[in-house]
DNA sequence: GAGCACTGC
């Protein structure tokens, strides 16, 4: 039997009045919040501002003017007609189609999916109709080319609206409720598609084009405010290091030193190096395609600063770490791991000679305390404010006040770059334009009640309607994605023949590696590929060829109440930061487009501007175990930029007093500098580490690593869910506990000499070769052992216990996460003897709480050991 | 009968 166990009801009231009121008490003590929503009203402000003038401007036209805007109406007359064309083809074909298959009906089924087939082809039809309303918006391409914006373009899109009122109006059937709209929503922008996908119609209606054109400011003007608009061209100096190279190489990399110098950044080579020589700390803005990764490092290097130490710059991900030190050092002309290199955990590929080094955050963050053999460190992608990046600011800046000679470069994206700025002493902000095609975004007109939906009946729109080009679809999880994979290749496969072939790729996560490979193989001629991911393509992967996004504005974030020690994994609407950042993902390899399934007033006023750090919404445990064995003690002033709410910092103190690894007085035990040196959850180390007294530690090893991996080591597909979950009980006979389970699945594995087809068979996931690693790595010496012990040892790490009061199943049990998603649930959940915690943790269980043993104290049950 | 976004050391 397995004992993952629900809570009973009354226990979840509690857990959610708890949960609220932590909610309510997070925002409200959240100082910087308000610091964040001045910052959103300020650039309100300016858009309302510009909206001002520009109607001033739009009133005095010159004749000038009116003559370009009647150009540019016969420029978007003849584009209209071009594609009216194209679509008249696909509808003709359609028509034909049908007509042939209206003769040929015999049963009830095939009228019903001949009834389908209709619909669909209403569905061009229409679309056809309206698509003279469509006027769609294309930002100005030179927004990020030249020195300035193109005023005359963006000027006659916003000219746009002038064209023949009347006549629009006649055509778009949504006249008379835009006007209305108009009103009432004054900020709404950009022009809108109308979703009803109650009705399996998709209609396309048009918006004031003038406001299209100051969303286009709020978005990007802003940042090309700060855009250094004089531009001093340098000379490059040559690097003259590899005279010895043979010809061919010399060849490839004068090629690759032309290629750099057509980088946006190289325009600001001299100046960025003019700015570091003056500021010590500097705020760099470089939008994605702007080179800053690759380039920056080896500006420094040119200018001499690893003359005086190592240029580290870190990067959140593995795999960004490794590529760019590849391309890096073939730019260069050296051998990866010689003048550069790259350090990632399992694998330090440099030598003594690097001095340009690119590691993930977290490898700076164990490494020198004080940075003694860096001259420079670029935290690269700071934006992006994971665990790691947020200590390495606060440590990095620290250290920058003592050693005056360390410069540091913090690169981030466009709508934060200011609060970094103020963080670092108002370091100044250095902009660079990215490299990137205009994207068009289009919202829906009235929010979307159900997003699935509105997703795929989009896909099937794009699919119909667009140019080629594949799709990337936003979704929250695995469930999601497998429903849309359902459904649509269920609609799909009703129409034959007659649309192109749509080939759905789902990626996310956990899905196995062979699988995820699917996503980039190109798409064959005349198919399109639609792409459902999660937020996994959002920042760490990136698929070539995607020219429209769907974005349904939301994705699973995990947050913590550390109140009740319980984490949560959420659907929760996505930031502007994120939702800019899924648009930008349509417009890597040509223009592209995005639809937000939700409003433009949605996007103004009810998405935060950035999504909230992890250090605000995780268990602190290991943070606060990393920084105690850094030696920095006084953590409740410690200078975190957005410092996460005492409670959680307590709560971490108190756990890892209840772990050993703190005495009372919150210094660092020897047990627990022991368990700094894990990179693991402090239970988990704990684990280990306790598991040398009981003498199995090889069995705790094996189920520590399996622990840590976490939800990825059984596969459950969907339409195998019931011979997964076959699969995975066979580990739990004799009723063992999850626990054991997961050792039962390791020792198996071994046996068969660690086979993939036993894996496959048994429906485990292969990144199991992961697990080996972390045994590798967390084998302290062996010793061999009771295999007995391990159960008593977990609950040593897992202290909490909550009791199940009104069946017959344990009344005390271990557990290792305690997850709120659709319902309040215990993962991986082992039994006990309340005496055992008595036994193990006699300093922090004492013999009364756990003195209920068969008696009938039922609703007291849980909270005893919270706290 | 049910749950598992994403990283990283």
């Amino acid at each position: 039997m397995r004992m993952t166990t629900m809570l009973t009801t009354k226990h979840r009231r509690v857990e959610r009045a708890q949960q609220s009121h932590h909610l309510r008490v997070g925002s409200i003590s959240g100082g910087k919040q308000t610091k964040m929503e001045k910052v959103a009203k300020d650039s309100g402000r300016n858009v309302r501002r510009r909206t001002e003038e520009e109607d001033e401007e739009d009133h005095d036209n010159s004749d000038e003017e009116k003559e370009r805007i009647r150009d540019q109406q016969a420029r978007a007359q003849l584009e209209k007609n071009m594609r009216e064309k194209d679509a008249g083809n696909t509808r003709k074909l359609m028509e034909r189609q049908l007509s042939k298959e209206e003769q040929g009906c015999e049963t009830e089924a095939e009228e019903k999916e001949l009834r389908y087939k209709k619909k669909i082809f209403d569905l061009v039809k229409e679309h056809v109709v309206s698509a003279d309303d469509v006027g769609e918006y294309k930002m100005p391409e030179a927004y990020d080319m030249g020195e300035n914006v193109n005023q005359e373009k963006r000027f006659s899109v916003a000219m746009q609206r002038y064209k023949d009122p009347e006549a629009k109006d006649k055509m778009n059937p949504f006249a008379e409720q835009e006007a209305w709209e108009e009103h009432q929503i004054e900020t709404d922008m950009e022009q809108n598609y109308v979703l009803v996908p109650g009705k399996s119609k998709l209609q396309f209606g048009s918006k004031d084009m003038k406001r299209t054109s100051d969303d286009y400011q709020y978005v990007f003007e802003d940042s090309i405010d700060f855009v250094k608009s004089s531009v001093i061209e340098g000379t490059q100096p040559e690097d003259d290091s590899d005279q010895e190279d043979i010809d061919a190489k010399d060849i490839l990399k004068r090629e690759l030193q032309d290629e750099r110098k057509t980088l946006p950044i190289y325009k600001f080579r001299d100046e960025l190096l003019k700015a570091v020589e003056e500021y010590q700390v500097i705020v760099i803005v470089g939008e994605t395609g702007s080179g800053k990764t690759t380039q920056i490092p080896q500006y420094l290097h040119e200018a001499g600063y690893t003359a005086k130490g190592k240029v580290a710059c870190t990067q959140p991900r593995r795999v960004a770490a490794m590529s760019v030190a590849a391309r890096v050092s073939q730019e260069m002309g050296v051998k990866l791991g010689h003048e550069v290199g790259y350090s990632i955990r399992f694998e330090d590929c440099t030598s003594e000679k690097t001095i340009i080094k690119y590691m993930t955050d977290g490898m700076l963050l164990l490494g020198e305390p004080d940075l003694a053999s860096y001259s420079v460190v670029m935290v690269d992608e700071a934006h992006e404010r994971t665990l790691s990046t947020d200590i390495l600011f606060g440590l990095v800046k620290d250290i920058s006040r003592f050693r005056p000679d360390l410069k540091l470069l913090i690169s981030s994206a466009t709508l934060d770059a200011e609060k970094f700025s103020d963080y670092f002493d108002s370091a100044p902000i250095f902009k660079i334009p990215g490299r990137r095609y205009p994207v068009e975004i289009h919202y829906t007109k009235a929010p979307e009640a159900d997003y699935i939906d509105a997703a795929i009946v989009t896909v099937l729109q794009i699919h119909v309607t667009q140019p080629p080009g594949d799709i990337l679809v936003f979704l929250t999880g695995q469930e999601e994605i497998e429903t849309v994979d359902e459904i649509l290749k269920h609609r799909t496969r009703g129409l034959g023949t007659k649309i192109s072939e749509l080939i759905i790729c789902p990626i996310y996560a956990n899905l196995p590696t062979e699988l995820q490979a699917k996503i980039f193989e190109p798409t064959p001629e005349g198919a399109r590929k639609v792409v459902l991911a999660t937020n996994i393509a959002e920042t760490s992967l990136t698929i070539d060829g995607i020219k429209y996004v769907i974005d349904p504005g939301f994705c699973k974030i995990k947050s913590y109440n550390p109140r009740t020690g319980m984490e949560s994994l959420l659907i929760n609407p996505i930031s502007k930061a994120s939702a800019n950042q899924r648009a930008g993902r349509s417009g890597r390899t040509g223009p592209g487009k995005c639809f937000r399934l939700y409003t433009s007033y949605n996007y103004m006023h009810d998405l935060e501007d950035n999504t909230v750090p992890e250090i605000q919404r995780t268990n602190l445990a290991n943070v606060v175990l990393t920084l105690k064995s850094l030696g920095i003690h006084d953590l409740v002033n410690f200078d975190f930029m957005d410092p996460p709410p005492s409670e959680a910092l307590l709560k971490a103190l108190e756990q890892l007093f209840a772990l050993s690894a703190l005495n009372s007085c919150g210094e660092l035990t020897k047990t627990g500098r022991r368990m700094a040196e894990f990179p693991l959850d402090p239970m988990l180390s704990k684990m280990i580490v306790a598991s040398e007294k009981y003498k199995c530690s090889d069995e705790v090893i094996s189920i520590a690593s399996m622990l840590s991996i976490g939800n990825s080591i059984f596969y459950r597909p969907k339409d195998k869910q019931v011979h997964a979950d076959n699969a995975r009980l066979n580990f739990h006979t004799g009723n063992v506990g999850d626990h054991i389970a997961l050792r039962n699945v390791y020792n198996s594995w071994k046996e068969t000499d660690y086979s993939t087809q036993w894996c496959y068979e048994n429906y485990i996931q292969l990144s199991l070769e992961n697990i080996l690693r972390l045994v590798d790595l967390f084998a302290v010496p062996k010793k061999s052992g009771f295999f007995h012990h391990s159960a008593r040892l977990q609950r040593d790490g897992t202290y909490k216990t909550v009791k199940n009061p009104q069946t017959i199943r344990p009344r005390w049990i271990v557990y290792h996460e305690l997850v709120l998603t659709t319902k309040e649930f215990m993962r991986q959940v082992t039994e006990l003897k309340p005496e055992w915690l008595v036994e193990i943790a006699p300093h922090y269980y004492q013999l009364k709480d756990v003195d209920d043993t068969g008696t009938k104290k039922l609703p007291k049950g849980q909270g005893k050991a919270a706290l």
